[in-house]
DNA sequence: CTTGACTCCGTACCGCGGTACAGGGTTCAT
DNA sequence: ATGAACCCTGTACCGCGGTACGGAGTCAAG
């Protein structure tokens, strides 16, 4: 029963490869791991959902430095509570935001979809609006 | 009156600078624009919506080939509306997907920002969790 | 005690999405 | 008719987030 996971183990589990672990340890994104006599790091199994939740982040549009500030929010028994909470409320506010205007986009494809089901010669076009500073409302 | 604008006045008028709209034509994503004699490129007026519909759909972690994609749904005469129906149904699936594990994140944002607030000793760490596959439940 | 898979480190390179010149031509207001 | 402000092309470079070596040491099974 492994108590702790070599680089080849954590990459094949959390679907990346060895050099991207590496790299994020240089970037500081990981914590510099255990290393047994011979070199080798001995990464604690954690390890393999730290760098998932990094690649889940990713795809949301968050990059490395967020993901990374993110990170800290968790087990970060330095920081008062208070700046842990701020942190994470100030990302949930971002969170939302970026919630809103994907789903003001998925309108407008909605609108292109139902446009297309019931009238072939549909005019106005709906995806320039999506992310248009006006609230537009010319659904007509 | 302007009927048409200059790559600076588009640029300006849509946030980027002027390389950036040289560079979108070279990429294909904004059509080649008529040229006058001189050889200045004469944008229609809409170019400036367009960019920033390209700047804000990137900021929700699309890159500049989705966006030519989404761009090609609006405007495309060629195509069968079956075709464009169905490119944008995709593109819906895609982002509700987004805003799934978004949501996710923002709730697992939520339970810290809660435990920060009842309880400064908490220990269990919902960050993690949040992009999981398994569906995790463990809030205690 | 060898062989093959794994790991180490360093450094170089990659694709994406721009950004920044250099070296010219154009416009237009004065 | 001239100067500031704009535009053209081409090419080189940038930061981000990795990826791919090369050359060497380690580990475990046979």
């Amino acid at each position: 029963m492994a108590e702790t996971l070599r680089t080849g183990q954590v990459a094949k589990a959390a679907g990346v490869n060895v050099e991207t672990l590496r790299f994020y340890e240089r970037r500081g994104i990981l914590k510099e791991p255990e290393r047994r006599t011979s070199g080798y790091r001995e990464y604690p199994v954690e390890t393999v959902r730290i760098v998932r939740f990094i690649k889940r982040s990713q795809e949301l549009g968050f990059t490395l430095e967020e993901i990374q500030e993110l990170l800290a929010l968790r087990e970060d028994d330095s920081r008062t509570c208070g700046e842990v909470c701020d942190a994470a409320t100030i990302k949930i506010t971002e969170i939302e935001e970026k919630v809103r205007k994907l789903q003001s986009m998925k309108r407008a494809l909605a609108i292109l979809v139902k446009s297309c089901v019931s009238d072939a010669s549909s005019r106005e076009c709906p995806i320039l609006d999506a992310l248009d500073d006006k609230p537009a409302k010319r659904v007509k």
